[in-house]
RNA sequence: GACCCCGUCGUCUAGUCUGGUCCAGGACGCCACCCUUUCAAGGUGGUUACACGGGUUCGAAUCCCGUCGGGGUCGCCA
């Protein structure tokens, strides 16, 4: 029987998911869908600065959020649903929870001398690479000459801080890796790394070793950034022997993903939210219409720590979104939190990360190529052959494509649905506006109709009915809208009508008298209306449009009155009559 | 700088392993036109790429070598 397929995803929590971290989940998910095996899920707390219970949290809910389900792992409730757990009894699965476990196996790699005790300091490890740099080499950690072992244990056993490093054998290291294929690695560019912190936890390199053998970890599919780290890995990897039968150590097969890049080659990390927060600050500063301390003041955080931010020496995520909600500027979406905030569905994130270093190779029944597919598609035939060595640039523009057609996709119930629950969540505004804050209400299916053709994401919906979210009198009259269609005469040749104000008044009367307000409704006594006058629709429909939102532009005219209602509208046209009559 | 990875339209990519069917296909973007009560949407058409230079071959995007370019890594972070 062939080994089971076990992957992992193994994020430390320092925040929320990284676009790319969720690629990468998606990726070992797929692959463990693909081939029966099982996807585990693993938090990489050993940093204890850095780490978090509430970020371990959140990144369990960016997965779950996307779909991406864990067979084994941490079991958490989220959103009804239970997930995780531990049936093969190989957890717990936060690193921070098994130093036991990694100790054990250092103490056996002490005992056998293939690992020490070191004692340099970080200021003298800081003058090597100092000197390793001004004589232009690489620095690389070697134990020196003189080590004495006997005295080094001494102060080991004595309990001196230290960390405790690897002692690398003599060979080279050969990486077999599924996507770029055999990587060789000379010895002379591999050192002694260290496994044990001063604090006592293991370091990443460790901890992942050890703990993917004893999870039964088969691949491993995580970004080509650590591509320079496989070798240590297998290097301790032969070192390595499991406590509890003895067997080597096994090396997973690797795969390392192709890089996800900004669109100007930078590689997307949390940091371009910081990066645009402080230049929009600095920006700010030196016009000289605000301080940092003003700014500071009114995102109501410390003016030290704002002045650390726009210094450089932080990039606080609460930082930078504080600043940037005062200084009106967007940042980047790089966190899986950020695209969910910024209204796309999580199926249309997935589509589009699968397409980001993988291709399904498909052809639609046009003959075109197949690119819009489901997590079930991907989780059937998502393999490694087809995933790409090439680093891509994350293009929102595709992104918001495909949101747009999935949203399209929908009927009006059903995005009004989708959009309410987004609401619930970020624009509560909308809800109270429309009425629908127990559930979708007559109005907010309206407004969904008339949104969904013209938003690209949920958040963008608002936009198109933003007029129906405000009070009568709170209106503003395009200037040049009212000019152009208020003040011109509706029709040269027909003086009688008046201008586009007067030609108001008669209609009112007419809308006053439908006993249907509907959007069809009131389309139809559009068209009439417009065709006993004889003028064409755009004489109705665009004096209309100016009263009742104040522009020339909005849905079609039977939504946006519809919408109104039709108390609301007779207010707004008596107003503007009022105005420009 | 050293080591490692990569190099097809502006972007994501198919084609590269198994050379000819590719004067290179699709998608997103962009442009034009059509439709039209505005804005969208929709329809039709167009735009643009094998990094460069040498080989090998009857024939190269596909194989080999070199150059150039991009990126990653060089932590008691992960």
């Amino acid at each position: 029987m062939p080994t089971p397929v076990i992957t992992r995803f193994a994020p430390s929590p320092t925040g929320h998911l990284h676009i790319g971290g969720a690629r990468t989940a998606l990726f070992c998910w797929a692959y463990a869908r693909r081939h029966d095996g099982r996807f585990l899920l693993r938090i990489e707390d050993t940093d204890q600065a850095r780490s978090s219970d509430e970020a371990a949290r959140g990144i369990l809910e960016d997965l779950a959020w996307l779909g991406i389900d864990w067979d084994e792992g941490p079991a958490v409730e989220i959103a009804g649903r239970t997930l995780g757990g531990d049936p093969r009894g190989v957890g717990p699965f936060f690193q921070a929870r098994r130093l036991e476990t990694y100790n054990a196996y250092l103490d056996w790699l002490i005992d056998r001398d293939l690992a020490y005790p070191a004692f340099d300091t970080p200021e003298e490890l800081g003058a090597m690479r100092a000197e390793a740099e001004r004589e232009k080499r690489t620095f690389r950690y070697a134990r020196s000459a003189s080590y004495d072992r006997g005295a080094a244990m001494a102060r080991y056993r004595a309990g001196e801080a230290c960390v405790v490093r690897l002692r690398l054998g003599d060979a080279d290291v050969r990486v077999r890796d599924d996507v770029l294929g055999d990587i060789a690695f000379e010895r002379e560019h591999i050192d002694d790394f260290v496994l044990r912190k001063a604090d006592g936890f293991p370091t990443y390199h460790f901890a992942v070793v050890i703990d993917d053998e004893l999870m039964g970890v088969t691949h491993i599919l995580r970004g080509q950034e650590h591509l320079n780290n496989t070798p240590r890995h297998v290097a301790l990897q032969q070192a390595l022997r499991r406590l509890d039968n003895g067997e080597p150590f096994r090396t997973p097969v690797y795969a390392h993903l192709p890089l996800i890049f900004n669109p100007d080659n930078s590689k997307m990390s949390k940091r371009d939210k910081a990066k645009a927060a402080r230049r929009a600050m600095k920006d700010a500063v030196a016009a000289g219409a605000q301080s940092a301390e003003s700014i500071a003041n009114a995102a109501g955080i410390d003016p030290a720590q704002a002045a650390a931010f726009l210094a450089g020496e932080t990039d606080a995520p609460s930082l930078a979104e504080a600043i940037a909600r005062v200084l009106g500027v967007s940042l980047p979406e790089i966190e899986v939190e950020d695209f969910r905030a910024g209204g796309y569905l999580p199926e249309v994130l997935v589509n589009y990360l699968a397409l980001l270093g993988w291709n399904p190779k498909a052809k639609n029944a046009d003959g075109t190529d197949l690119e819009k597919f489901d997590a079930a598609y991907l989780g059937e035939r998502f393999d490694l052959p087809a995933i790409g060595k090439t680093a891509s640039k994350f293009d929102r523009d595709k992104l918001r494509a495909f949101n747009f057609a999935a949203i399209q996709a929908m009927d009006d119930a059903q995005f009004a649905a989708v959009w309410r629950a987004w609401c619930a969540r970020y624009d509560r505004e909308v809800l109270a506006r429309l009425g629908a804050e127990d559930g979708v209400s007559d109005r907010m299916l309206i407004a969904a109709r008339a949104a969904k053709p013209r938003c690209n994401t949920l958040a963008e919906a608002r936009g198109p009915v933003a007029f129906a979210l405000i009070d009568n009198d709170a209106i503003v009259f395009d200037e040049k809208a009212v000019e152009k269609v208020l003040k011109k005469p509706t029709d040269a040749a027909k003086p009688e009508l008046g201008t586009g104000a007067g030609f108001l008044r008669v209609m009112r009367t007419e809308l006053d008298a439908l006993s249907a307000f509907t959007p069809e409704a009131i389309d139809a006594w559009a068209k009439s209306f417009a065709e006993s006058r004889g003028v064409g629709m755009g004489k109705v429909a665009q004096p209309l449009r100016v009263a009742i939102t104040g522009g020339t532009v909005s849905p079609g005219l039977g939504e946006t009155l519809a919408l109104v209602g039709k108390a609301s509208v007779l207010a707004r046209i008596d107003r503007c009559v009022a105005k420009f009559a």
